[in-house]
DNA sequence: GACTTAGTTTCAAATAATGGAACTTCATGA
DNA sequence: TCATGAAGTTCCATTATTTGAAACTAAGTC
């Protein structure tokens, strides 16, 4: 923590009640909380002002509404998320399989869209959802087509937590890994991040060659198998060369 | 615009940014903003630090995925959306049309999440979408069960643009009905904001009696009634009834 | 009714934001 | 080739906002 400014400030205090995960008292916030009581209050007095923070009855403080249109607002704007929506439909029906749309925002896996095999769409309950990157196959996808240095960057604040026995733990060990999914032109998900969930994924490159997103189809391994879903891989490639054509050349900045 | 403190202003600009719908180059937003060259340059500067505000190669501005990850946030920390889920598919499912809920904020109304009807019909609304209160179903059942000084700073706020014959645009004309809504305890949306798009709404009312979000029904004049969808506001009024006793007290704040 | 805990306000000092103007690109075309 | 201008960026003395220790209020608790 610890930002830059006004603004940065008020987006600290914000993002600590977007951790909390739930609507917290001012105490709990100030327990650990770097500023001072009074500079606190004010920074929350303000979210609230502006309709980024909402306070019940109680007095508790909660992400607002506000936050809900603005990232409605972003999705719609996007060169990416709109452009795919079509092309996920048809491979979500195609496959029978779970479908998604990453983007790469601060190193971080961000879902912009996604297809559920049995269930419709529904937006927020899995849209804006955050991964890791090093351990996901939308991640290592992207990160396998980023700029060298783009690349550091985001290897330099990753801390490589081992959620699985396959989990790939060292940088080393990941380059090897992004420089065969260039290779291959696809990336697998052997169960790094959460056993018995499998995956196959590709980069969407824009026109310009540079990597601005990345679409996977996932599975179990109680359903499919790797072998499966790479065989998928080319009607994947398929699709993320139609929306790179399609979309602006809007690079995923790392 | 023109807003209090370095954080609103900052606002102010990231709300041009998302009023602009698509990447905007400097120039565009210094012609329309309130403030000087070297002050709207330096908030911008400010919002791409915080990652609000993404720049293409091109310089161009538009919205950040930051606000996707806070806006997943808000949505899974708010005490509603996430409660009502299974209803909101139970519903979907057995009448094979599309629902809605919706929460008031600033007065507007904001669809927070929906299922679409099974049968193929284009989208009305994603998440995170806004509308106006007083010609839509939910927005109405919700204006109905506002307090009276939240209510009048709610109408305050509001120019009534007739959308269709039917929009209701006098404070007078919206008070009348939102008082039969009250006695019905559903509202209708007759055609009031889309031709050939009918709605059937309920409050959801927390145990405390406050008005905490709207559930609602819609079809199109094409494929139902009135009186059919009026017909199933004994399914919705449980399906709220049940929503509202899970949910925290946590009132819409108009 | 003294004592703790949670939240709110004050005000002089410290800090950050402001904005007019000057400067740097970069594209255009005479 | 070199003027002309449009778009974007930086400077810096001035101005306005933010800061935070401390005092204060309100609401429990024993």
């Amino acid at each position: 923590m610890e930002a830059e400014g006004t603004v940065g400030k008020a987006l600290d205090v914000l993002e600590q009640v977007a951790a909390a995960g739930r609507p917290v008292r001012f105490a709990e916030l100030l327990a650990t909380s770097p500023y001072p009581k009074a500079t606190l209050y004010r920074l929350l007095q303000t979210l609230v002002a502006q309709g980024l923070v909402a306070q019940d009855e109680g007095g508790r403080y909660a992400l607002g509404l506000r936050l809900v249109r603005l990232a409605h607002a972003a999705w719609a704007q996007s060169s990416l998320a709109p452009i795919a929506r079509p092309w996920l439909d048809a491979l979500a029906a195609e496959t029978g399989e779970t479908i998604h749309l990453a983007q790469l925002d601060q190193g971080q896996v961000v879902y912009v869209d996604k297809r559920n095999a049995a269930r419709p769409v529904e937006m927020f309950a899995q849209t804006g959802k955050v991964g890791p990157a090093y351990c996901t196959g939308v991640g290592k996808a992207m990160l396998a087509h980023l700029p060298e240095e783009a690349l550091l960057r985001a290897l330099e604040r990753q801390s490589f937590h081992r959620f699985t026995p396959q989990t790939l733990t060292t940088p080393a060990a990941l380059r090897a890994e992004l420089a065969s999914i260039r290779e291959a032109g696809h990336a697998l998900d052997r169960e790094e991040h959460e056993p018995g969930i499998i995956c196959c994924a590709v980069p969407i490159l824009s026109r310009s060659g540079r990597g601005i997103g990345a679409l996977s189809l996932t599975s179990t391994t109680a359903r499919s198998t790797l072998e499966r879903l790479e065989a998928a891989a080319d009607r994947l490639r398929a699709a993320a060369a139609a929306i790179g054509t399609a979309a602006e050349p809007w690079g995923f900045p790392g």
